[in-house]
DNA sequence: GTCTCTGCAAAAACTTTGCAAAGTG
DNA sequence: CACTTTGCAAAGTTTTTGCAGAGAC
């Protein structure tokens, strides 16, 4: 794995305490949290940190492409490290956030076999639903 | 077309003229407006609606399922009145948001050859990209 | 040393809430 | 008439902005 440092001033970015924080909290976190969420954790560790510069740092990434911003309609945004178009699944009892790595549901406009009056540049995939935990949970209830 | 105000009374919805004049709005609009452009589209011939009203009114009618909200990434939701799920496309360069009607875009969780460990109720998805209006713009500048 | 970034506080943008007056059935 | 809804204003959330001091290169 590259240095966040490295990929930072690749990007042609000042590297920072607060930059690195988090990058690498989102590239090693899976629950893709929001800017308030980012905050509070890192705040334990980086002491000086404001949500503003979360803020600010996060408009930075998600320009060069270093991160993806997600709403799945909460109040709030939430941001993803994974940066190459993948499906996410937003549980609606837990509210958890997730991941969905399959290939039949990932690069749709790639696969029509008509093509759309619209150039997609990208997509995004959002499954509404109820998680293996909180079925797994219902169900011994 | 059934009317709206026989729509509301079989939701157990009072009968009132801003909910009528929202989701007749929703119904007639093809450009996914936000609770601020319905408001103001509204007042010339409502003089009395207030946003707020707008806000309640677009919230017993998402709970109800007469409209869907769509976030697509910009400070505040958009409304559809086309509720059975369907896809979006969104033009980065003019920012307009319209439904898109294709057959191997939608229900997709239904066609998929092996079941997901997440119990899917409804999906989204969003397609970001050029519009057919803006390429031409750009192609013949 | 220059120029960017941070952190604070204030502001902006969007949405929700409480309550009295008005309207619906 | 009983009960819900409206409209206003105030408050709550989330995000952005301006600017002086600190930090990166």
């Amino acid at each position: 794995m590259k240095e966040t440092a490295q990929v930072l001033r690749e990007k042609g970015l000042k590297v920072t305490p607060q930059r690195i924080a988090v990058y690498n909290m989102l590239l090693h976190s899976t629950e893709h949290p929001n800017a308030e969420t980012i905050y509070r954790t890192l705040e334990a560790t980086n002491p000086t940190m404001s949500l503003a510069t979360v803020y600010k740092t996060l408009d930075f990434f998600k320009h060069l492409g270093l991160v993806q911003e997600l709403n799945v309609g909460e109040g709030s945004a939430r941001y993803d490290a994974q940066v190459h178009c993948h499906p996410h699944t937003v549980c609606t009892v837990c509210g958890c956030v997730s991941d969905l790595y399959n290939d039949e549901l990932t690069d749709l406009h790639k696969k029509l076999s008509k093509p759309l009056d619209f150039e997609v540049a990208c997509e995004q995939l959002i499954l509404y639903g109820k998680c293996a935990a909180c079925k797994k949970a219902e169900e011994e209830a």
